[in-house]
DNA sequence: CGTTAATCTTGACGGCGTCCAGTTTGGCGG
DNA sequence: CCGCCAAACTGGACGCCGTCAAGATTAACG
């Protein structure tokens, strides 16, 4: 075994997210992930500084995954709702990352490189919405709706991941009905009751 | 310090509580609870088992305060929305419970008190849903209803808790907003660009 | 080719969850 | 009122964990 890896820094963030992926965050440890990798236990800090590091950088790098999955789905998309479906295959297939991402405990929130990646993923949100309103919307409907199909998506994914909705359809044709049921039922005024 | 505690029971899952209030879930450490509580490092093992059976137990609590904290208005409520209100407010005010009830890594997912507590907390939404949409509701729509709201309020609850949504106005009232955007969207037909 | 900085190892420390054998105590039958 | 049993709790041990400090190894560059 070589004394210097090759690139150590990507295999802990690999090692770290197929632990992740298995057992859930909790479950990670440092020590398992540097022996997968064949590395000694104090290795990755080195490159981490920290397991709330490794937990960061990961965070970070959903976030920039996450801008990329949307982007083109919510510039291109003919609907509303094309850019929440891809949300939610992004949280599907990419479940350590979106686990991490949004469990501000795991990691360092103030990091420079996690702030700025959420930003951009925030960005890339504001401004699908914005286009799909067209450019006269009034702001206080973009935050509106922004929030009603992130919530909605961010919701679906989470609930979908802990095993709280029947599998047993495709998560994209369930969350497809749900939406086209809510918004019958909106048309009908049931909201009013 | 007296040889029985009382209630230690009691005593763990408020400690425990605590704890994840303050610091999330994965700061948790018995020991530390045990040692709040005046008792030695193994006592809370006698009463839960296990670590896991400490978040089981919390979970099946979450589950029935929010199957009581739904039911009413989910019941009496007005509008379609208002259980769904009851179900944020639940999360906003019992985070330590609703990050674990749905972190099935953390708990032991086959207890059976845990399932019947989830089971109970799913009926009550499923009948508040059905009631809103009239007895001859069709099943297929009910579940796109449970699956929408559920979804929607769910993904904000989280959203809110993990600080990804403006905290400057009352949770209700951007909730309520984003509702209101979403239905007239779905009415001028932007879901279908 | 030598030096310097980055990379990795080794060993130590305290804290953790969990198991186990032993101790204390409340409560029940007599 | 007493003795006894089961439940509650203690104290110590074990292995694993994250983190720190000091030293060994190597790559890169002048």
């Amino acid at each position: 075994m070589a004394y210097h890896h090759g690139d150590l820094r990507r295999a802990v963030l690999d090692g770290a997210l197929a632990a992740i992926e298995a057992d859930g965050p909790a479950a990670l440890s440092l020590r398992d992930v540097a022996r997968r990798a064949g590395v000694s236990h104090a290795a990755p800090a080195h490159h981490f500084g920290d397991k709330a590091g490794v937990l960061t950088a990961i965070a970070a790098e959903g976030y920039d995954l996450l801008a990329a999955a949307t982007a083109d789905a919510l510039t291109n998309g003919e609907r509303f709702l094309d850019g929440g479906l891809a949300y939610i295959r992004f949280a599907l297939t990419h479940r350590a990352h979106f686990e991490v991402m949004f469990r501000p405990d795991l990691h360092r929130t103030d990091d420079p490189a996690l702030a700025a990646a959420r930003a951009a993923a925030g960005a890339v949100l504001f401004d699908g919405v914005r286009r799909q309103l067209g450019e006269r919307a009034r702001e206080e409907d973009v935050i509106g709706g922004v929030v009603a199909i992130w919530s909605f998506c961010h919701g679906f994914a989470t609930l979908w991941l802990s095993g709280n909705l029947d599998r047993t359809r495709a998560p994209e044709a369930v969350a497809e009905a749900a939406v086209a049921t809510a918004a019958r039922l909106a048309d009908a005024d049931a909201f009013q009751g």
